[in-house]
DNA sequence: ATTATTTTTGAATCATAATTCAAAAATAAA
DNA sequence: TTTATTTTTGAATTATGATTCAAAAATAAT
């Protein structure tokens, strides 16, 4: 018998995430992959059914640690729903930004997995957006948010602009400093840029 | 001699369109492009030097025009500039919501041009996000609008948000009323969630 | 009508890269 | 060691679709 060494499947997603992040997927070689991931091209389909199964695993990680996370948050009952909703907008900089190339194929991928709609995704992506909007609605419930938003157009607005601004980051790190993102972001978001 | 029947240049343009929007850039064929222009596939390289020159000029069209309308808005010195701010985000929804296909392709495939990095796109580009840069800045100046917004991140996080929302509303028009999302939008940015 | 010129055509070419698979290498068990 | 089994390899296969180009069609001029 022989046994597995090391861990492939692990250097494949990995060196997948840095391919996708530096070409998008479409452009991104399997050949490119198995180079970065010191693995011989044909490794690659022994780990994985196909191209866009590397990228469903990616996206399948990131969203169940995220739910997991979540799921404590919301269950913490200390805290008010505008400290959930922090919470929330740190946890997904904290995910994104631990991992700079991850982030670039979160934020210009997602798209082309919604369209091909393969189950495993939208199950994790639903989930994950359903929290958020039972924070809202708790908080509009209470007093604290403000009654005339409508919920599924704030999630999906607060939604697109981290994933505009984290892409941002990716790209210029240097021009947009996550931390002034992530402290702008909260504070538009709560009080808006009126004075 | 021969004169060239028709506008085939522009129903390409417009096949184009409606093609990138259901398939995405990568996955979109020419000869289906041709097909829906009612033109042969070798046509298309008569009017366009290649895929990626069709994306450009679908691009440089649309930025050409919101450029010139927001040259408008600016001088119009009697607005205030939060209603300049108002003013042109009812020109992007106008641009992009009277064409379902063209919004999908605008919020979709923006990162692919700016990776392959062609002049005469970020040229429009920049110069459009400059100008609502110049609005924000008047606002702070006259104490309208708060300091403590970073302008760069603002402008990004508007631009996200708007992006993520009209995609929502072309692939889901039911669930995302325009409108509803044009007078949150506005809202939101102004005032936040906060109550 | 005939000719000259331009536009249009779409099948053939070419390039690329995903995927396969038979052979080689590695390890464990005997 | 030798054998059996599993993992790894990477060149060959295959599929796809962008691009080309020689021929056909259309029109204008003569």
């Amino acid at each position: 018998m022989r046994v597995k060494e090391g861990n492939k499947e692990k250097d494949i997603l990995e060196a997948a995430i840095k391919v996708f992040a530096e070409y998008g997927y479409h452009v991104a070689k399997i050949s490119k992959i198995a180079e970065i991931a010191n693995v011989a091209t044909g490794s690659v389909y022994v780990y994985f059914k196909n191209k866009e199964d590397i990228l469903l695993k990616i996206f399948a990680n990131l969203w169940s640690e995220l739910h997991k996370e979540f799921k404590l948050l919301t269950i913490n009952s200390s805290l008010s729903q505008a400290e959930k909703l922090d919470g929330m907008i740190d946890l997904i900089f904290d995910v994104l930004t631990a991992n700079q190339a991850l982030a670039m194929v979160v934020v210009n991928e997602q798209n082309h997995l919604q369209k091909s709609n393969k189950e495993g995704f939208t199950d994790f992506y639903d989930k994950f957006l359903s929290i958020g909007e039972t924070i809202i609605k708790e908080g509009i419930l209470n007093k604290s948010f403000s009654a005339d938003i409508d919920i599924k157009i704030f999630k999906q607005f607060v939604f697109g602009a981290i994933r505009h601004l984290v892409n941002c980051w990716a790209n210029e790190p240097k021009n947009f400093p996550i931390n002034k993102i992530r402290q702008n972001v909260k504070s538009i978001i709560k009080y808006g840029i009126a004075k």
